[in-house]
DNA sequence: CATATGATGGACT
DNA sequence: GTCCATCATATGG
């Protein structure tokens, strides 16, 4: 055990900080800061014995009733309930066939979440190429594995069953923490058709792992 | 039951 | 850049 933990702190830089969990209240805060500090930390899937790790590289905020491009905007119904739980839970909806993994922010009763958009792959590529080959035989580079928001999902195998989790602490889902600096990047939301004069899509300066530039 | 709607992905030019 | 398959929901007849 104590070996096993030496030669991950030698020889996998991430892995250091597998233990640490960002705790409920690093997401009891507006969405767009915490969509710019989820940038670096480490998404974490548990398959099984399997374990699947990813850097976070890109994510977009989307804040409650007001935000033309949230799932909150027009009120809550059942489709966007989740939106409404507390800070640290998981909320996944389909569009366009693809399941889009987001984490509750603020406080339970207000509305906003930030979507995780893209993903450096960091272990298990080898699941994730597999999973991904399901939907799309002809994958075979790792960016093409978490390279978008629907991408990153089939990768982790993540679907309507894991809404309502707490990615807070270690379960099939969890963020770790991750210290490293680097640039941010912003810009406007994707695909949305009413989006707000704020941008507020952000992704890591130079990361090749990003959906788009 | 029929059809429209996406916080998309993938194939193609 | 363009086009279209995708599929869980919502909404209307």
């Amino acid at each position: 055990m104590f070996f096993l933990g030496i030669n991950k702190y030698l020889f996998n830089s991430i892995s250091i900080f597998e233990d640490m969990v960002l705790r409920r209240e690093f997401y009891a805060r507006s969405s767009k800061r915490v969509a710019i500090d989820l940038l670096g930390k480490v998404l974490v899937r548990k398959v099984g014995n399997k374990i699947l790790r990813g850097k976070i590289v890109e994510t977009e905020a989307y804040f409650g009733m007001e935000d033309p491009a949230s799932r909150a905007y027009g009120g809550k119904k059942n489709l966007n309930a989740p939106m409404w739980d507390k800070e640290g839970t998981s909320f996944v909806y389909m569009v366009h066939g693809n399941w889009l993994f987001n984490v509750i922010t603020e406080r339970e009763g207000k509305p906003s979440a930030v979507l995780i958009r893209a993903l450096e792959p960091v272990d298990g590529k080898g699941i994730m190429l597999k999973n991904r080959k399901k939907k799309n035989p002809n994958i075979f580079k790792d960016k093409e594995l978490c390279s978008g928001p629907g991408k990153l999902t089939q990768a982790l195998a993540i679907n309507q069953s894991h809404t309502g989790l707490n990615v807070n602490k270690k379960g099939d889902i969890y963020i770790e923490d991750n210290k490293e600096r680097f640039e941010v990047v912003r810009g406007h939301r994707i695909g949305v058709s009413k989006d707000l004069p704020e941008k507020l899509r952000f992704y890591i300066k130079g990361n090749s792992y990003i959906s788009k530039k």
